[in-house]
DNA sequence: CGGCCTGTTGATGCTTATCAATTCCTGTGG
DNA sequence: CCACAGGAATTGATAAGCATCAACAGGCCG
C-alpha cells in the first residue's frame, strides 16, 4: 500500500524534527501565521514547542468521538478536519471545517459534542489541556489569538445558521460553490470540490440527491460546468453570486 | 404611557449611580457573575467602571443595524437582546439571544453582520472598542472570560446548526420548549414563552403557522397545556424530551 | 364596546426527502 | 494496458413536510 508507506515516512520525519533543535520546526511551520502561536516571539515559541506533540491522522480517521472526554487541543498543520454531530438515527450535520492553522478542542468542556474526523491526511500539533492553560496564563497573546479564531468560527457558524434556517437548496449550493471558489472568483475559473457530494449535503443540511440535482441545474443553465466529478468551472460568476443571494457581504471560509 | 415613565425613571437612577462612588454600582451588579468583568478584583473593577457607560434600550429598540460600523461592546445588565440577520427579501433568522451577563459587539469587526434588537427593556454597560482593548491588555482575565463566553456562544450556535440542518419542525419546537423550561424541568411545571410566535419561528427557521400547529399538536397529544398564549405547562416531560430527540445531552441556554 | 394585533386553523401547492434504478468514475487486479 | 468491480454520483418517480394564502378567533388596549 503506497499511501500508507508515505504517511509512515512523513510521521517519522516529523518525529525526528520534533526532537531536534527546539523551535526550529515551529519557525518553518506553514500553518503558523494563522495558528494560536502566531503572535509568539522566538523565546515563547521555544517554550510552546516544548509542550507540543506531533500527530498524524490518515484520511477518514477520527480524532475525537462525540461523547468522548477531551483533555487536549491541537492546531492543524496541514490537511483538513470535519466537525460533525449525528443524531441517534443517523442524520448527520457538519458543524464546521478546519484547515491549516485551525484549532480544535475546547478548554473547560468535559465531553465532546461532535465527532472530529480527518477529511484528508492531516498533521496536528497537539497539546494537553493543562499545558495549554498554563502556557496561556504566562502568554496572554495566545488567548488573544484564540479569541480571534473563536470569534471567526462563531461568525462562520452564524453564517450557516442563516443558510440552514432560511436559504433554499439552490441558494445553499450556490453559496457553497462561492465558498469553494474562495476570494479569487473569476469567469471560467477552474476550482475543485474539497468535499464529496455526501459531505456537501451534510454541510448544507440537504441530501446527496438534492445537491446533485442543484449542481445539474446550475450546469444546465450554463452557470457552471462540471468537467469531472471533483472539479467545477464557473462560467458565470455574477449569476452564481446572484443565486447565492442572502446579503452581498457573506464571504466566509 | 406607564411603561415609558418607568423606563425613564430607571434610566435616571442608573445615571445618578453611574456618577457616584466608583465601583460601588459594579459591586452590586446583578449580571456581574456571568459578565466579562466577573474575574476582576476590586481595584481592576474600579478602573473598568471608569470606561463604562450606562445605557437603556426600550423593548423593540435597535442597538445595532446590520451593516453598521461598530466600534463598541456592551454587557447586558438586565433584559434581553436578539441578534438577527435578514435577507434582502425579508426572510429573517435569529442568530442568538443574549440575557444578563451576555456580551455584544466584536472587536476587529468593521461592520455588523446582524441586527441587535431589544426584546425587552434592557440595561447595558457599554464600552468603546479602544477602551476595552486597552483594558484587556492590562487585565488578561477579561480576555479569558470573553473567550469562555464566545466558546459558549459557539456551542449554542452549533447546537442550532444541528437543529436547523437536520431536525423536523416537531423536534425543533420540542427542543425550544425544553430550552424555555430550563434545567428545572418537571411534571406540571408552569413556564412562560419569552418570545412571540414570530420570534420562535425566526429562531427555529420555520413559519409562525408551523410553530402554532406544532404547539397545537403537542397540546392535543397531552404533552403540554397552553392555559394562556404566553405560558405553557409541561404535563409529560419525558415525552417532550423524547420528541426533542437529537442527542440526550443538548441543554443549552 | 370596538378596533387591532397576535395567534389559530384550514386548504392547497411547492420544495425537498425518500426510494429505486442506472450510469459514471476510480482504482485494482489480471 | 485493459477489463472489471465497487463505490460515488446522477436521474427518475413518488410522497412527506412545510410554506403559503386566506379566513377566523381571541385578548388587550383604547
Amino acid at each position: 500500500m503506497y499511501l500508507e508507506g508515505e504517511i509512515v515516512a512523513r510521521h517519522e520525519v516529523a518525529f525526528r524534527l520534533d526532537r531536534s533543535e527546539s523551535g526550529s520546526r515551529c519557525a518553518a511551520c506553514p500553518a503558523r501565521a494563522g495558528a494560536i502561536c502566531a503572535k509568539l516571539d522566538d523565546a515563547a515559541l521555544h517554550d510552546f514547542h516544548q509542550i507540543s506533540r506531533h500527530k498524524v491522522l490518515r484520511k477518514g480517521q477520527t480524532l475525537i468521538w462525540q461523547g468522548d472526554a477531551v483533555s487536549s487541543g491541537a492546531t492543524i498543520v496541514s490537511g483538513m478536519l470535519k466537525l460533525s454531530a449525528a443524531t441517534p438515527d443517523g442524520r448527520e450535520q457538519i458543524l464546521g471545517l478546519l484547515g491549516p492553522g485551525g484549532f480544535v478542542g475546547d478548554r473547560n468542556r468535559k465531553r465532546a459534542r461532535y465527532d472530529v474526523v480527518a477529511l484528508a491526511d492531516t498533521e496536528l500539533c497537539q497539546f494537553s489541556g493543562a499545558d495549554l492553560s498554563a502556557f496561556a496564563r504566562q502568554h496572554p497573546e495566545v488567548l488573544d489569538t484564540l479569541l480571534d479564531k473563536t470569534i471567526h468560527e462563531l461568525d462562520r457558524a452564524q453564517h450557516w445558521l442563516m443558510m440552514l434556517g432560511r436559504a433554499s437548496a439552490a441558494e445553499r449550493v450556490a453559496t457553497l460553490l462561492l465558498d469553494f471558489a474562495g476570494p479569487d472568483l473569476r469567469a471560467d475559473g477552474d476550482y475543485s470540490f474539497p468535499l464529496s457530494r455526501g459531505q456537501m449535503a451534510d454541510l448544507c443540511g440537504l441530501t446527496i440527491e438534492t445537491i446533485s440535482r442543484q449542481l445539474g441545474s446550475l450546469k444546465r443553465s450554463g452557470v457552471i460546468q462540471l468537467p469531472q466529478r471533483s472539479r467545477f468551472i464557473v462560467s458565470d460568476p455574477d449569476a452564481l453570486t446572484a443565486l447565492a443571494g442572502l446579503s452581498p457581504a457573506t464571504a466566509s471560509h
